[in-house]
This record gives C-alpha cells, structure tokens and sequence, in this order.
DNA sequence: ACTTATTTGTTCGTATGTATG
DNA sequence: ACATACATACGAACAAATAAG
C-alpha cells in the first residue's frame, strides 16, 4: 500500500474533501457554520494539516466553503438557483426556491432617454422613460439592485403605481399587459464598489453580476429594459438548452 | 432654465458621458488608453470635474472604462460576447467574433470519478474519467480556464488525442460523436485567486466567472461536464430566449 | 490600549509512490 | 534497470489576521 493512495486508488486529500462535502450536504455542517479548525480536521481524519488544506482549497474553489484568516473556515450559504429562461420573473423564481421575494422602491423618476437605452426600446433619444429603482430581496437578505426603464408615455404614474405594488409585473398587468417575456440577458461579473456594498449589504470587494436584459411583449415589442447587480454570492444563475 | 440641465433636459453629466462613450466607440480614445486627466475632460466640456467624476462613474458601472487611482482612467477592452446556447462551441463563437481561438492543453491525467462528477455524468463514483485541463485563448488573450472530464472508458489515449488536435469537439469526433449539445449552464462570480491570475493573466482581486456545465449526446446521455473559471472583464455571457 | 490564544496562510524540509523516457 | 520529474503526504516552524479578555 502506497503512503499516497490507498486500495481505492483515490487521493487522501480527495477523500477528506468528499467527507466535508458529504458532512455539510447532510447537515452536519450547517449553512455558515464554523467549521472545526483545521488542526482538528485533520486528527479526526488522521491525516496531515496539509491534506486538509488541499481538502478545503477544492472546496474553496467550488464555493462550497470559504476561508477568513484568523478566524475560521465557514460553510457558505447555497446560492439561489435563478434561472434565466423566456419565462424570468423574480419573485417566481425566489418563491419557487421556497424563499420570499420582496422589492423595495429606491427611486422612481422620469428621465429622458439617453443613446443606448432608446435604441433598445425602440425610442428616439430623449423620450421620456419611467426609471424604477429597486432593491429586491429573498427572505429578507439583498439579492439584486438594479434600474428598470419603461417608456414613461405608456404607463403615466408608473412609480407610484410600483410602490404599492411592490412589482413590475403588477403594474404592468394594471396597463393591460398580460404577459412579457425575455428578450435577451447579457452576464458579466464586477467587482462591488461602494455603493453596491452598502445597498447590497457586501463587503468592499466582493463580486457582483451584472446584467443587461430586454423584455419585449409577445409579439416582440421592446417593453423594459434593466441593468442590475446581483450578489454573486447568493445567486447562481442556471440556463438550461 | 436650469443649472444642471439645458433646455434639452438631459442631465449635464450624461451628455457628458454620452459624449465620452461615443469617442471611444468612434475610437478617438482607443482600447486601453488613458483617458485625459479629469480636470482637462472638465475644461474640454466646460463644466466642472464633478460633473466629469459623476459621467466617468456611470461608464465605470457600466464597465466601458476603469478607474485607478493616482494612474488615470482607462478605455476597457471590450468583452467578447460569449452566447449559452445549445450549441456552444469555444473556438465557434470565438473565430465568429472575429478573434483567434486557441486551446492550450495544461495536463490530461486519468482520475476517479468523485460523488458529484460522478452523478452528473451517470457513472459510479470511482469511474475512471479523463480530466483534460486547459486554457483558452482568443487573439492570445487568456480567456477561460478549466477542467473537463469524459468517461475514460470510452475514450482512451484522449489526453494525447487533445494534445494534437487542441479540441474536444475534435476528439469527441475521432470517436464518432459528431455532435453533442449543452444541456444546462451554472453560473456565478468570484475573485481572482492566485491560480487563476497566473493562468488567466489577471490582477489579483479581480473578477472571474465561475461556470459548470454539462454537454450530452443528441439522446441526451451526459458526454462532457466541466468546469472553468472566465476572466470577467474579458467576456459577456449572452442569453437569447 | 494591550496581551494572549486561536486560526489560517506561507515556507522550509523530508520521504515515498507513480509516470515517463 | 535506471534516472528524472511530479504528485502526494507528513512534520515543523513562523507570519499574519482575528477574537477574547
């Protein structure tokens, strides 16, 4: 028997990490628990401070735990499932996931449309759009913040109207639209500045999503458009072909 | 009329920036250059610098351009505009943006399948697979780097295959599957980490998106599952509904 | 404000089994 | 058969950040 690998043929470090991983899938190791240390990992596996390092650096690098010097190694909190599909509602997906959505009304304004978002709704620049600020939330815990723009001619009080209703979808149902689907959704991934950490309740650092996406009615017609930030590390965005 | 807009009614700071964003899409300011210094934008503009401050963080938002402190502003790169669709081939949608596409093969090594690979790919954990890591390149700009795993069994000598022909597809094809398709796409954020700015050519602390996908056969049988980490402000996933 | 203990992060060294040629 | 390179595993010590008193 080799000092690396046992019979199995599988590495001791992969090992340990499959227990961990095993451990915190069944609830042995809650969601934001402190992990034991790794000095004790390692006596309950019987194996070198070392392995467990490799162990948890696997799993670091799949997101499953994460590591603060001084202090410990912590299970992460799973990440939402949010798919990005035809059909792409925030507060289904979040209830689907069994959570509750919520939105908050930042800022509601009417500004004129500047180049880029009136090519995208099919309007002249300068036309007036209806801007929602939000932030929305998943049991109470800040997912995304992000700017909506609807052409302000077609839906007059827009703001007010999404303050009580807490969601686009309603108000837009108000004006006698039934139905919207995605157009498109554009993903990329930044870097939380100031203002991104203090709305979304992130440290200075950490990465967000950002999102470009068009909504159009059924018959293709540019309805919203929305730019957002989301906490990479609550959510994780599934598209399925 | 007012002080902070004209009688266009458009805010000074966004025509402002309407007018930066223009002169790099036209290229008067190139792709990583350094912008002027913001007091010469202000006085270019005759307005002040914190209307040039507002304008230059809406674009950073944005991601058009970045700020570095005591350095200047620079003109980002633009991000290659990466499609998830059910066909998704690296070097397709690279050669199709009009870059050069090139796969670098790391290592290619024979492993055992862990619980969660195994499960996604219909295999028992402790299936032999074939790991192939490699890096990704458009135009010799690291793209994407990650780990793909087959069903050893079915491919042997695949590693070697790789080395030659630099493509999955390529080796999937000597095997006589000439087509698969992506089934399901995950995607997150994470920061840079010290692997991940050695191989991508990143800054420490910068963003990378964190993806896992699995690729089956036309019948649907799970074929390839991999995961790679993207250099974020390099590309732009694009979801098309 | 300071000290002390704990915990992760880093860098040495040593040894062994595996793969390659 | 041998040399070399590499991944794996263990041991020890120290640095750096954090938490607690």
């Amino acid at each position: 028997m080799s000092l690396a690998e046992t019979s199995t043929g599988v590495a001791l470090w992969r090992r340990v990490a499959d227990s961990i991983e095993q451990s915190i899938a069944d609830g042995t190791y809650p969601r934001n628990s402190k992990l034991p240390g790794e000095t004790e990992i390692a006596e309950l596996h019987r194996v070198n401070r070392h392995t467990v390092r490799r162990a948890l650096a696997a799993l670091a690098e799949r997101g499953l735990v994460r590591a603060e010097r001084g202090s410990g190694t912590y299970v992460e909190a799973p990440r939402i499932a949010y798919p990005l599909r035809s059909r792409t509602r925030f507060s289904e997906i979040v209830s689907a996931g069994g959570h509750e959505a919520s939105g908050k009304l930042l800022s509601a304004s009417i500004e004129d449309a500047p180049q880029d978002l009136a090519k995208h709704l099919g309007l002249k620049t300068g036309a007036p759009l209806l801007r929602i600020d939000a932030l929305r939330t998943a049991d109470r815990m800040p997912i995304c913040v992000g700017s909506t723009w609807v052409d302000a001619d077609r839906f007059p009080d827009g703001g007010k109207l999404y303050e009580k209703m807490q969601s686009i979808t309603k108000v837009l149902a108000h004006f006698g639209i039934r139905d919207y689907r995605r157009e498109w959704t554009n993903v990329t991934a930044a870097i939380a500045d100031a203002a991104d950490a203090a709305r979304l309740d992130l440290a200075l650092g950490r990465p967000v999503l950002v999102v470009e996406k068009l909504d159009t009615e059924m018959n293709g017609k540019p309805l919203i458009i929305s730019r957002s930030r989301f906490a990479a590390e609550r959510v994780q965005f599934v598209i399925e072909n």
